[in-house]
DNA sequence: GTACTTGTTAAACT
DNA sequence: TAGTTTAACAAGTA
């Protein structure tokens, strides 16, 4: 499942790639994807990718019309793959979009750039999209991401002004991307376990120096995920169809029922925030 | 067939 | 009204 860690290891390898290609041709099935945009393909094709941003999960493409942005969220099975001219995925010499089966049923989008080369968009449950925007559309759904934990601005003094006073879950509020863009279910439950602090404790009854721990567990649980490429369960790859590695650091996501890595414990799995929540009953508080 | 999975939001509650 | 909770979406797995 995509997080910031995913995200942004799919857009710098994109940038890596794209920058500077032009979109001949668009090829794609009307739908929940690109939105009610019946001439999605029209309207990009003879564009020049320019840059590419990211806003907690949301991904900007810019081109080299100054008001035409592609926004991209790949919520929970999105993928974005890049093929080289040569047909391998990534620009490598390993994985070819024939190993990867691409394009297949879960398909939703291709690009095929001038040089022959092409980006492909699958997304299995649909739930991501990827849709044309104006500058202005685009700030604004960019607007709905608030600061993010690997961000300089995300600090003690702003964790406190998100929690406090709120009598809801610390995990429901960690999970409020308006608020704190980027973690998910997985991220969450992470840091939670780094700060040794429950994820289903009342946000406004955390001390001073545990809202610290937590702040500080949050920007750590990112950082390192993003130097393991993300995490892989089932379906996330990066842009070159490789799974991440972060999966091998989890500490207790889907770990229940197996010992704690700190303690004696045993990890156990509940839910908050009507999601799957994961946390040793022993060393955290 | 049923329950369960999740990122995000819309609707329903309090 | 604001804060909080629940349901919904899709499609696959157990």
């Amino acid at each position: 499942m995509p997080e910031l860690p995913e995200v942004e290891t799919v857009r710098s390898q994109l940038q890596k790639f794209l920058i500077g290609k032009k979109i001949n041709l668009v090829k794609f099935t009307p739908g929940r994807i690109t939105g009610d945009n019946k001439n999605f393909g029209k309207i990009i094709q003879g564009r020049k990718i320019t840059g590419i941003d990211r806003h907690g999960k949301l991904l900007t493409f810019s081109t080299d019309d100054t008001d035409m942005f592609l926004l991209g969220h790949l919520k929970m099975t999105g993928q974005l793959i890049f093929v080289d001219k040569n047909g391998m995925a990534g620009g490598g010499h390993t994985l070819s979009a024939k190993d990867l089966d691409l394009p297949h049923k879960h398909t939703h989008v291709s690009f095929h750039f001038a040089d022959g080369s092409k980006l492909y968009f699958n997304d299995m449950r649909k739930f991501g999209f990827l849709r044309i925007a104006t500058k202005k559309e685009a700030e604004e759904e960019q607007s709905k991401y608030g600061i993010e934990p690997i961000s300089k601005d995300f600090n003690f003094e702003y964790l406190k002004s998100v929690l406090s006073g709120r009598k809801t879950t610390i995990k429901g509020l960690l999970l409020q991307q308006k608020q704190i863009a980027g973690l998910g279910n997985i991220y969450v439950d992470e840091a939670c376990f780094m700060a040794a602090i429950r994820p289903d404790r009342i946000a406004s009854s955390l001390s001073d120096q545990e809202i610290k721990l937590l702040a500080k567990a949050c920007r750590r649980v990112l950082q390192q995920a993003i130097k393991a490429g993300g995490t892989t369960f089932y379906d996330f790859t990066n842009a070159k169809g490789e799974p991440g590695h972060y999966i091998r650091q989890l500490n207790v996501f889907q770990k229940q029922g197996q010992p704690c890595g700190r303690c004696d414990g045993i990890i156990k799995k509940i839910k908050v925030a009507g999601r799957g929540t994961h946390f040793c009953p022993v060393c955290q508080f």
